[in-house]
DNA sequence: TTCGTCGTACGAAAATAATCGTATATTCGA
DNA sequence: TCGAATATACGATTATTTTCGTACGACGAA
């Protein structure tokens, strides 16, 4: 099964993905312990749900190893992306800049100079075309 | 039942909630014309949805007159803010600054002039602190 | 008044997601 | 070799969300 046209990943899928996208190549027990760091889960849960995920084709596996090794079969950006378009969609009407604006507003510390600064550039560089 | 602390409406519940949000005072009627201006759903569906949403204290509703009269319960931006986190959290690793790159980044030509000029004046203002 | 329309209430099915128990095979060290 | 540890498979249960059928009262026009 090829990589799905329409990737809607489940929030549990979502924890998982991100595990894989960090580590590249992960097995079972390596995303079961990244989950079990912040949520109280089964093995076999995660296990099962990798299992589903491969099915649906969101990650790959290797399983000529008696244990599998899987992988991300989504491009990380292309997810991202897609799913911040949905919700630009659905809850900002369809404005980008309204999420922006929320996403930088008030209590956002997170923005450090550097970052603030790359910003910046990017729109600099928007304004230009 | 009070505004509840932690919203977390789900997809179709925001849908309802963006029209509410649009309309201020809304009727079942309106509100499922609205959803089946782009989906195809029943009407009782939008009802008991509706029904729902106000037993979680989501929505209010005035049911003095024979049609009930619907309106949010749940502030628009505050909710927009809790998923966008959420979303931070779960998608972009804690990083506000890298959902707005990605929000703003390549095909989005959604972002008007005038709408990156108030991002810009937001930096400014975050720059300055 | 009577009938068709419109309204809510509500139970329950259908669809989806998440969880886990159990079976069974493999591996490895004592 | 034997048993504990570790691996996958998979059915089944539970929880959540979505959908809709049916019942029934109110309203309004003929």
């Amino acid at each position: 099964m090829a990589a799905p046209k329409l990737i809607k990943p489940t929030e549990s899928e979502l924890e998982i993905l991100q595990i894989l996208w960090e580590k590249g190549l992960a097995t079972v027990r390596e995303v079961h312990e990244g989950l079990a760091a912040t949520k109280d889960v089964g093995y076999t849960t995660t296990l099962k749900l990798m299992q589903i995920m491969n099915e649906k084709g969101i990650v790959k596996r290797d399983d000529s190893m008696r244990t599998h090794v899987y992988q991300a079969a989504v491009n990380k950006e292309k997810t991202q992306k897609h799913l911040l378009n949905k919700m630009i969609d659905s809850l900002f009407g369809g404005s980008s800049t309204q999420l922006v604006i929320q996403a930088l507003g008030d209590d956002s510390q997170k923005a450090s100079q550097e970052e603030i600064d790359k910003i910046q550039a990017l729109l600099n560089s928007l304004k230009k075309q």
